[in-house]
DNA sequence: TGCATGCTATGCAAAGTTGCATGGCACGCG
DNA sequence: CGCGTGCCATGCAACTTTGCATAGCATGCA
């Protein structure tokens, strides 16, 4: 080891262990972003520190803080990063073939339903070196900080250096078990069995509409929507869900409410960096996504 | 090993392999620039290729060709490096005290008369956390590059991020040993055994003057100033020097010629990063060299 | 107060990386 | 035209770095 304490960076490598640990707020977690072990970063940044000659972290058992030195490189260190990442980038823009992976981040249910069953197959057939990451989760990954190359999702993205578009509008509807159905046909509002998508106690499209049904607290609360609609397949309750979600589980319908209320509608994105839309392989996968998920909505359909 | 190809730099530490390879021209060469092993340098471009997808160098015998991705990636590469110098730069501005190493560029002589017997002995008992390293030798370091923190040289720095002043004028003069000087007196300018400083036939001062002396390929030429001095003091010629010279070698004398043409005068710069004229250790240095090599100006030591 | 939890530091064996030595190859010089 | 030189690739041993397991410590909760 024995790195002189000379300010001098002689491992750019450490920059991102560095910023790893201010971002996470502690060493473990910074090895868990990095996948890597927690030892190795309390080494490398214990050896970064010597290299600058200035301590950058007061280590504490249960929290780590930034000292005013490590403070004052943030700016700095993340100016490394985004070179690096606009590297990359630039990396991407020279390759000729749809080759190489494409990570796209995306719902649960959009991953299940739609594109692992309506989109890879004929992305893998027609692009045989072409390898997709499928990122699902609620975490919002961030396509700036490059986690992800393609993001599909149920909002408008930040904008910077993002591009991107609407591909369609899907009406929510109240769904049901097709066999459950008649049960609780005719039923008021207040009167059906409510499930709900809670996190974090965040508010959700979803639960927007929920509170202008007039619904309350439900009395089946799920941190997933897979669980939630496997509950209302096992004829447990009703969900407010995209109508559309309809032809992907046929046992699945629309319950026709007596007030019959506008349920309002969600908006689905496809977005990428604005550096990459043109790279073959992320152009293939973002317009086989706009494609596909076009498809989805009624509006389009129905011309 | 085993990265896979999917554009990710997963080691920033090959980007400073990428930038030397291309500043060499060869594996070879950038393994000399970073201090080591050509089978390194070799492997890791090799694994940087892989890891980005794409071919950066053609391998010849005889020479390495960057190939149109390389071309592509430079631009991105050196933002890179910038965005880590500055690093640097901003990890130096947060220390304290003069403490760390300071790099000095500097012409041999000055290093052996001046610096190391006038100013070193003052500093090391001021600042017993200092360390210097003197770089001495013909090449130009870049100090925007970060080969050097500060320059003492005799020309003008190229402007940038640079700061600097001149510090002295130093009138030139005709030198010879003590012993030698009445062999040689009274001499015409053609007639005297001039010497010369030779190095790759690139101009200097010192060869404009004996041009315009009218002297032409002289007996003895020098590739270095040191070898051309001994043979001063050992009565083999005269040489065209500072006549502050005569100061630190007192076995040496200035010789009045009979023509008395105007010689010229040399100007001595000392030059830092701007980023680093504040920082504790850098201005230690910097301001002991303008004060001691001030006093080498026989216009201000007379006032 | 005592226990459980999540954190950092460190010893040690395994894995990865480096440097040296070698081989092959093309160019330039005598 | 052969030889010398300088270049890149690769095998192998020494070294360095990593990951795992452990110990120690402070905080929060019962």
């Amino acid at each position: 080891m024995a790195r002189e304490a000379m300010q001098k960076l002689t491992q750019w490598e450490d920059v991102r262990y560095f910023l790893a640990v201010v971002r996470q707020g502690s060493f473990s977690g910074a090895a868990r972003a990095l996948a890597t072990d927690q030892s190795t970063v309390s080494r490398r940044i214990a050896l970064l520190e010597h290299a600058l000659g200035q301590p950058l972290f007061e280590r504490g058992p249960r929290t780590v803080r930034r000292t005013p030195q490590a403070e004052a490189l943030l700016d700095a260190a993340q100016a490394v990063e985004r070179a690096v990442l606009a590297m990359e980038d630039a990396a991407s823009r020279a390759e000729a073939e749809p080759r190489g992976r494409v990570r796209i981040a995306l719902t649960e249910g959009l991953a299940q339903h739609v594109v692992v069953p309506r989109i890879l197959p004929g992305l893998f057939a027609a692009h045989p070196e072409l390898a997709i990451d499928l990122r699902t989760g609620d975490e919002v990954l961030d396509l700036a900080r490059h986690e992800a190359d393609v993001s599909v999702r149920f909002f408008r993205p930040a904008r910077g250096e993002l591009v991107g578009q609407r591909v369609a509008r899907l009406p929510l509807a109240v769904l049901v078990a097709k066999r459950a159905r008649k049960r609780w046909a005719g039923r008021s509002i207040g009167e059906l069995p409510w499930t709900s998508y809670v996190k974090d106690d965040l508010e959700t499209p979803e639960s927007r509409m929920l509170a202008r049904l007039g619904v309350g607290r439900t009395r089946l609360a799920c941190s997933s929507v897979e669980t939630q609609l496997a509950a209302v397949r096992a004829g447990l309750g009703v969900a407010v869900a995209p109508r559309a979600l309809t032809l992907a589980l046929p046992d699945l319908a629309a319950l026709d409410l007596p007030e019959a209320p506008d349920l309002g509608t969600l908006e689905l994105f496809v977005v990428t960096r604005a550096a990459l839309r043109k790279v073959p392989r992320v152009a293939v996968v973002y317009d086989a996504l706009v494609e596909a998920l076009r498809a989805l909505d009624p509006s389009r359909a129905e011309v």
